[in-house]
DNA sequence: CTTATTATGAAACTTTTTTTCATTATATGG
DNA sequence: CCATATAATGAAAAAAAGTTTCATAATAAG
């Protein structure tokens, strides 16, 4: 069952005069019309008491009550999470704000990533890297962090794989890519001249490409074969502090838990090989 | 205000016979006294509405609508906290189900992340910084990704500081600190030996040791000046992917934001100067 | 044992929600 | 353009729910 805002926000394209002013600022406050009672309401909207009966009752519910109520829930669910989105941190704010502040926009930023994958594109990636002869990763600044981490990951999980630090090494292993190896570029904006020149390389050698990236429309994205979008976030005030690279991270995860998920046995099997640290520590630190 | 849930659990113990079966089901589940009537509850009870309207106003409410719309409001939140601790990802679960579940899991890690750091060791730790000669980074397997992520960034507010990928470098890093410098070590488990040598060094040179780690109770721990806690998490399925690097992120982000944030003007200058890419790409792509 | 205090539920009362139904507006077909 | 069918509306009655009152019963205090 949808949600009942859901609802709502469905229902209210093709509506009628006397409801629309209802609907509208059901959508903006819904926490306005709650404790409220059915007259003061149809006094409000200058319609009557049985209009709005029939009304909550095409939403999907049963009677005003249970509209009362459904949306009372709802609210306490949303509450939360609209919160996040007006927090801006600010030269002001005190030690205990940065980190709600800084905390609760990393978790924006997971919330909104994981609305923009879309499995299928997920379980095209998983399936190229399984018949990949090479998975070769490339990446600059932050991004490039993120793509040693995946390089950690695929190890343990005997995929063979590549990474260069310096951006001529990655333009040479580019250059070396065959038909049936995998580059995943990694790049938030997805503007890096560097990694457009890497992707290019790759597939003009009959590679597949995987961009990691905020701009789906970005050239980047346009060479690649799939793309995994990261949401597009802001600055923590300038200072060059943001979630991108947690939502990265995030998708690395992801990717790379999907790819274990249908190659069970056989990864599981790898891990008991590649442990490293004692008894106690974990596998990366 | 405590929340209503609370407020019966707190009540329940002074009561008398009649309140006490209807207040024992309310905490078991709150749900199933929810969308119910004044009168089908008091019969439920073998009480009258009149008593239970005496008992919601006892409880801080103002009437039995009251009561229930608070009682709503708080099974909302209530359901959505349960819901997050119990997803494990299995070898079954769809790509859906995988998307949805690790995004939880790291989001899950971030939330019980903030609520372990105390902003009082974050100041403390800012203020070591300011009066820094040096900062220097140590960290191995993923701990190095993000001891680097902490690199750029305090590289970019212009403070002097060193990182080595490899542990003899970093080892020697440590043997040459000086008691003006601050040693930022990294280790998720907080076992790692080649990290513990690293902290230890650094304090018999007379450098002041800040560690993020799980364990704050670790030799690691013991021997750190301040420590910035990580939430404890689990593996996702022994895969290595784990949402601590996340976390650790995190916690990055919260002491890099505090630090500009106690040197605003002067950071604010610096950014400027250190812009690396066009406009439109990022600070750290 | 008497009196004061407190707790209780039936019933009266108030408010709120739901349904009914006559009226009005809108659309359809000739 | 008109006649008719269909849909929408709100006043008012009916039903249901919530609140208060008050007489009574239980309990505690003197």
């Amino acid at each position: 069952m949808k949600g009942l805002l859901v609802r709502i926000e469905d229902y209210h394209e093709h509506v009628n005069d006397a409801e629309k002013k209802l609907l509208e600022s059901l959508m903006k406050r819904p926490e306005s019309v709650l404790g409220k009672s059915i007259q003061e309401l149809a006094k409000e909207a200058y319609t009557s008491p049985a209009t709005i009966v029939r009304m909550v009752k095409k939403l999907g519910c049963l009677g005003y009550k249970d509209f009362q109520n459904t949306l009372a829930y709802e609210v306490a669910l949303f509450k939360e999470s609209k919160e996040i989105a007006f927090q801006k941190i600010t030269k002001e704010d005190t030690i205990e704000d940065v980190i709600y502040k800084v905390t609760k926009k990393n978790i924006e930023s997971l919330e909104t990533t994981r609305k923009l994958i879309e499995p299928k594109i997920v379980l095209e990636c998983v399936k190229l890297l399984e018949k990949s002869r090479t998975v070769t990763l490339f990446g600059l600044g932050t991004s490039l962090l993120v793509a040693r981490d995946l390089y950690l990951k695929l190890l343990r999980a005997d995929v063979i794989c590549n990474i260069c630090d310096d951006w001529h090494a990655q333009l040479l292993t580019a250059k070396n890519l065959r038909e049936d190896d995998v580059a995943i570029v990694i790049s938030y904006s997805g503007l890096t001249e560097e990694m457009l020149v890497c992707a290019q390389e790759a597939k003009r050698n009959g590679a597949h490409v995987i961009a990691i990236t905020r701009a789906v429309d970005s050239r980047l994205a346009l060479e690649a074969d799939f793309v995994l979008p990261v949401a597009a976030t802001e600055l923590i005030h300038r200072s060059g502090a943001m979630s991108s690279r947690i939502s990265q991270l995030n998708v690395v995860d992801i990717l790379f838990t999907a790819y274990v998920n249908r190659n069970y046995d056989f990864c599981m099997g790898q891990f008991g090989r590649t442990h490293i640290y004692k008894k106690g520590g974990s596998e990366s630190d």
